[in-house]
DNA sequence: ATTGGTTCCTGCTGGC
DNA sequence: TGCCAGCAGGAACCAA
């Protein structure tokens, strides 16, 4: 399931693909995503040239030279292929939603079957005004997200620490499997609350987040049911997963067993000997 | 106001 | 072997 370091390697082989190319034809299969697609998003992007791919978060932002941006949330099973000799009136997979002609043969296709995903069209200027956007929490890899700043938005809030890194207004681009491995390597209790974090384990825990992310975007994400780069490689950093999907196995560290619990409605794996 | 639960969606899997 | 309930989860929404 796409989280940061996914969608970081998806940008990163989009950009090559794309940026500096026309978008010369648009194909909308299916507009009710996420949320609906823009009535004018064909006309609005073809024609277009590309001038610069970013990532917010899990975002990611295609700039035209229109001034518009092109906002890309893969959700839960979104992808992004690029194929080459091929045209957009073919669909490559089943639940290929759009796809996007940039010359040269290259089409840039996006299939979601879950349909979680969504893009969204907004002026430059706009940008972080958007309401996706707008109240989203710092880029973990950023200098503004460290130790002193994650207790200021933890304080007085009373909810165990692994909901409020997934709140992307705390932290913007963790999911469920980066959290439970920075809190296994910082040795932080899923179920310890907020309000009860330490300078130390603030400290612990952005370290922890920071190194896991650049580690995972290193190895080109995890590739467990959906993600694969746009050229269709897969991910490896689910190999080095210490507790994510380990219930039941013994622990690196202490050799006890993983324990799985339900936090809000998902998932959390930890090691209860290791992580206080 | 904050927080936890529910919902959307489809594909995969585990248990009978 | 085959079927199907249940699970997977990002984030908006709802209710307490």
């Amino acid at each position: 399931m796409p989280e940061l370091p996914e969608v970081e390697t998806v940008r990163r082989g989009l950009e090559k693909a794309m940026v500096g190319r026309r978008i010369n034809q648009v194909m909308v299969r299916r507009s009710d995503l996420r949320r609906p697609l823009p009535e004018n998003f064909s006309d609005m992007l073809s024609g277009r040239k590309i001038t610069q791919l970013d990532r917010r978060a899990k975002y990611i932002l295609i700039h035209l030279d229109s001034g518009n941006v092109v906002l890309v949330h893969l959700g839960m099973s979104g992808r992004m292929v690029i194929e080459q000799g091929t045209q957009v009136e073919v669909p490559a997979r089943k639940h290929e939603h759009i796809a996007l002609s940039v010359g040269n043969g290259t089409v840039v296709r996006f299939s979601d079957p879950r349909r979680f995903g969504l893009m969204d069209l907004t002026p430059k200027e706009k940008l972080f005004n958007h309401p996706l956007l707008k109240l989203m929490g710092p880029e973990p890899l950023g200098a503004g997200f460290n130790a002193l700043n994650l207790l200021t938005s933890l304080k007085g809030r009373k909810m165990p620490i692994k909901s409020a890194l997934l709140d992307q207004r705390v932290v913007a681009g963790l999911g469920n499997i980066y959290v439970c491995e920075s809190l296994f390597m910082a040795g932080v209790s899923p179920r310890r609350i907020t309000q009860n974090i330490s300078v130390l384990r603030a400290e612990r825990l952005v370290s922890a987040i920071k190194l896991i992310l650049r580690d995972a975007i290193k190895a080109g994400g995890s590739t467990l049911r959906d993600h694969v780069t746009p050229t269709g490689e897969m991910g490896y950093f689910q190999y080095r997963f210490k507790v994510y999907g380990r219930e039941g196995e013994l622990c690196e560290s202490c050799k006890k067993p993983v324990k799985r619990i339900v936090q809000a409605g998902r998932s959390t794996f930890f090691c209860a000997s290791c992580q206080r």
